[in-house]
DNA sequence: TTGCGTTATGCATGACTGTGCATTACGATA
DNA sequence: TATCGTAATGCACAGTCATGCATAACGCAA
């Protein structure tokens, strides 16, 4: 019998210069470096083009090396894409984030009654 | 040299009935506990007495057993208290956020260069 | 019965998040 | 050079979170 409680939480990565890289954040990187596009991004991700745009702008701004290239215009009307650096903090995102699903999972198994 | 990125995250438990106990809702608890006074509570944590008393209608109309008792009127115009059910939460909840903030620290302290 | 300090509650307000619409800027390619 | 679909950006708006003010209800004790 375990309990009918369950521990919940978010996760989030904060750098000195003040960047924030949570879950949203990195599920738009993904969905850019999977479909070259942030229009297409965020509609996968059903969340409006104009906020995944002002996710983005913030990331980049307070970012001293940027984690993404967007580029207006161009074959196909333009096109967006992760740097290394981009692909590296989604990397180090998704390591530390599967370990906390984990450990909400022990620690809902752990509550009393 | 250890990275000057850190991992951040919130914790709360969810219960079948949708009530929920986040960081905010326990401290306003432990508070109401060690000064036997919601408005000394709020007072104490820089919260509006408003918005503590929503907390505290909120936790009580969605647990199946009320958190805690509030008595208007009386000696000293009237005061709180946590039921058994109600410190339980707050132990259940403090044992889990101990453990997730060492959490925190072994992430933060995982993360690459 | 009056006073006192607490609980109880409505209304207006401001910050923050996120949406939706409309319009412009962009640049490779046909 | 005209086209095309994307990026860029302003403005209005709804919802949530939290505050502040004002006022009523409460019930023991003096």
């Amino acid at each position: 019998m375990t309990s009918q409680f369950t521990v919940h939480g978010r996760l989030w990565i904060e750098g000195p210069d003040g960047s924030i890289l949570g879950h949203g954040r990195v599920a738009l990187l993904e969905q850019i470096d999977a479909l070259g596009s942030l229009s297409a991004a965020a509609n996968a991700l059903d969340m409006s083009y104009r906020y995944a745009w002002k996710l983005v702008k913030s990331m980049n701004e307070h970012s001293d090396t940027p984690l993404l290239k967007l580029n207006a215009g161009g074959r196909g009307g333009g096109h967006a894409m992760l740097t290394a650096a981009g692909k590296a903090a989604v990397d180090a995102y998704r390591r530390t984030d599967r370990e906390f699903e984990q450990f909400l999972a022990d620690q809902t198994h752990k509550l009393p009654g």
